[in-house]
DNA sequence: GAATCTATTCTTAGGCC
DNA sequence: AGGCCTAAGAATAGATT
């Protein structure tokens, strides 16, 4: 026999629903169309992905195409069966160690919270004025062409904005990921990147 | 006027997408689809959650809820004694290490140098230093996150590649992922796009 | 909880610019 | 490429079993 016609899907807002219930009901439901389009996307796209969520109650749930495994040890280390770990580890001289060491203090440079972005901004922009202004400039002008110099400048330009785009997540805690281009005309003003 | 009534979304088979421009509109789209949802999904629910993807290019893209470093870490963590032991060496020293080995390679990029550039990739190396830390590192303190480093060292390998494969395109093009796919499995192989 | 159902909102394929 | 548009396909809030 029919049944009776009921209301169909509402709009919800976008805020922590503080029903445990309800809550549990829409990662239910939610979790399991969201790991259906990573499965689509990635078959679509021929893309390689892993999801790893934990839920509020710390239960963690993942997905992965081909698994979470490889794609996960991609991203933390895409060293392609090279040696064992150790292997690396012992040839390293100490001297060498020292040097990672140094450079990886160097690179620490990045992870700056959003307090000081501006600062790390104004250093990159120094820095840049640096590499592609400074007194290294006469060895660009002997090996390479206006040309490339342009390109270089565009690419530690695109950095630079990743960099800023990165900080910036962490901020505002989800929403954002990768589209580089959004923030492009705020930085640098449309077209503007030929300019130091 | 109204406007003609053109087509609508239609039906696609959940295979693989072989036109290259297409499959690039459909991953934009997705991914952009996928990292809101996840979003959503994380803020509705107060789940804690990170996405790894790799492009068909070897593009990798992520989003983190609050952050890919930190979920993935938890997720390696709770993996430990776990389900799959052989997946990870993953405690946090391990963790560590991987990255010093990331960046330690990051910088290798800038020293193996072939007889024709050399003398380039020198100077290269020499700038980015200076562009990634310089003098003003000591005014930061914190790790790198695992994802920023991947944004960065994906960008250093464009920068490379492009350096050494010359000026052919606009400087002003945006250089995107498919425009970059012939070239990077002729240079590096599939997936292998860490090798240099 | 998980499975079903419904009505509605959301997503997105295909064009066009 | 990135945005915009339309309309059809999909996902899903809420209720029920």
């Amino acid at each position: 026999m029919p049944r009776l016609p009921r209301g169909g899907r509402r709009k919800i807002e976008l805020k922590k629903i503080e029903n445990q219930r309800e809550r549990a009901v829409t990662l239910s439901k939610r979790h399991e169309g969201l790991f259906k389009k990573a499965g689509e996307l990635a078959t679509l796209c021929g893309a390689q992905m892993a999801i790893i969520l934990f839920t509020i109650s710390g239960k963690p749930l993942s997905f992965g195409s081909p698994n979470v495994s490889n794609v996960v040890k991609k991203f933390l280390d895409a060293n392609h069966g090279d040696q064992e770990p150790d292997v690396i580890e012992s040839s390293i001289s100490a001297f060498r160690k020292a040097k990672i060491e140094e450079l990886n203090r160097e690179f620490d440079v990045f992870n700056e919270k959003s307090a000081t972005d501006k600062k790390y901004g104004e250093t990159l922009e120094e820095n840049l004025k640096v590499l592609l202004g400074g007194k290294t400039y006469e060895d660009y002008k002997s090996g390479i062409g206006l040309d490339m110099l342009m390109k270089i400048r565009y690419k530690l330009q695109e950095l630079k904005r990743d960099l800023h785009h990165g900080c910036d997540e962490e901020t505002t805690s989800s929403l954002l990921e990768d589209e580089h281009e959004a923030d492009l005309s705020k930085l640098e003003g449309p077209r503007d990147y030929l300019k130091l």
